[in-house]
DNA sequence: ACATTAATTGTGT
DNA sequence: ACACAATTAATGT
C-alpha cells in the first residue's frame, strides 16, 4: 500500500497492478546514509537496488585500489550493472557507494528471471536501463579516449547536472579530480577559467552552472 | 561577537 | 607536482 505508492511515484513505468502487487510482496526497501556500500566488487549479488531517493555511485577499481567512475545513479536509475549480473548468477563486478542519503527498492535476483518473461513493463524497463547506462558510457570512453581534460570536465558538469536535474552542483574540486583521475589544482584552474568566461560560479562546496553550451 | 582552527581553493614555480 | 597564500566555513570561548 504505502510502498506500492511510492513505487508508483518513484518508478511510474510499473503500471502493472499484479507486477506492483509482486513487487510489494518481494522487494524490500532500504534506506542506507552517506558513506555506506551497497554492494562490493566480487560479492555475490543477491538483489538489484532501484534508487528511489538519494545518490550512489558505481565504480570499478583496479589491483591498487584505484578507483575508476562509472556512473552516478540517481532517483528513477537502476544499476545496469548488477542487472547483468544478476541475469548470469556472477559476483559483482563493481563497487556501489552511497553518496546522498538514499533509499533503494531490493529486488531479489531470484524473481527476476519470471518478471522478464511474465511482465512486458519489467522487461522494457531493464531494456532501457542498459541501453541509456551503455550510450551514456560510450560518450564517457571517448571523452576519456579524445578529449582534453577541459572537455572532460565539461562534460562531467554536463552529465551531473542534467541527472540531478539542478544548475547546483555539490561538492570539492577534489572529488571531481578524482573521478575524472586528474589532480585538484588542474580542476581549480579549469574551473577558475569557465567561471571567468562566466559560464559558471564558483564558491565553497558548490559549483553553480550558468551556461555549459 | 570574536578568535582559533580546519578545510577548501588559488596561484606561481 | 609541489609549496604556499588566501579565503571560507565550522567551532569554541
Amino acid at each position: 500500500m504505502l510502498l506500492t505508492e511510492s513505487i508508483k511515484a518513484n518508478f511510474p513505468v510499473f503500471a502493472e497492478d499484479d507486477l506492483l502487487s509482486e513487487m510489494e510482496k518481494y522487494c524490500v526497501v532500504k534506506n542506507l546514509e552517506v558513506g555506506k556500500s551497497l554492494i562490493d566488487i566480487g560479492e555475490e549479488v543477491v538483489s538489484v537496488p532501484l534508487i528511489m531517493k538519494g545518490t550512489v555511485k558505481v565504480v570499478r577499481e583496479d589491483a591498487d585500489g584505484n578507483e575508476l567512475l562509472l556512473y552516478y545513479l540517481n532517483q528513477g536509475d537502476t544499476c545496469a550493472s548488477l542487472l547483468t549480473c544478476c541475469m548470469n548468477k556472477t559476483l559483482s563486478e563493481v563497487k556501489v557507494t552511497v553518496l546522498e542519503d538514499v533509499s533503494v527498492l531490493m529486488v531479489p535476483i531470484r524473481i527476476m528471471d519470471e518478471w522478464m518473461r511474465k511482465y512486458t513493463t519489467w522487461r522494457n524497463f531493464v531494456m532501457l536501463s542498459y541501453r541509456e547506462r551503455m550510450e551514456q558510457l560510450l560518450v564517457t570512453i571517448d571523452s576519456i579516449a579524445f578529449k582534453k581534460m577541459d572537455e572532460r570536465l565539461l562534460l562531467y558538469l554536463q552529465q551531473r547536472s542534467s541527472e540531478l536535474n539542478t544548475n547546483i552542483l555539490c561538492g570539492t574540486h577534489q572529488e571531481i579530480a578524482d573521478d575524472l583521475h586528474t589532480s585538484r589544482e588542474v580542476i581549480s584552474r579549469l574551473l577558475k577559467q569557465l567561471e571567468r568566461m562566466g559560464r559558471i560560479n564558483l564558491s565553497r562546496n558548490k559549483i553553480e552552472i550558468i551556461s555549459l553550451v
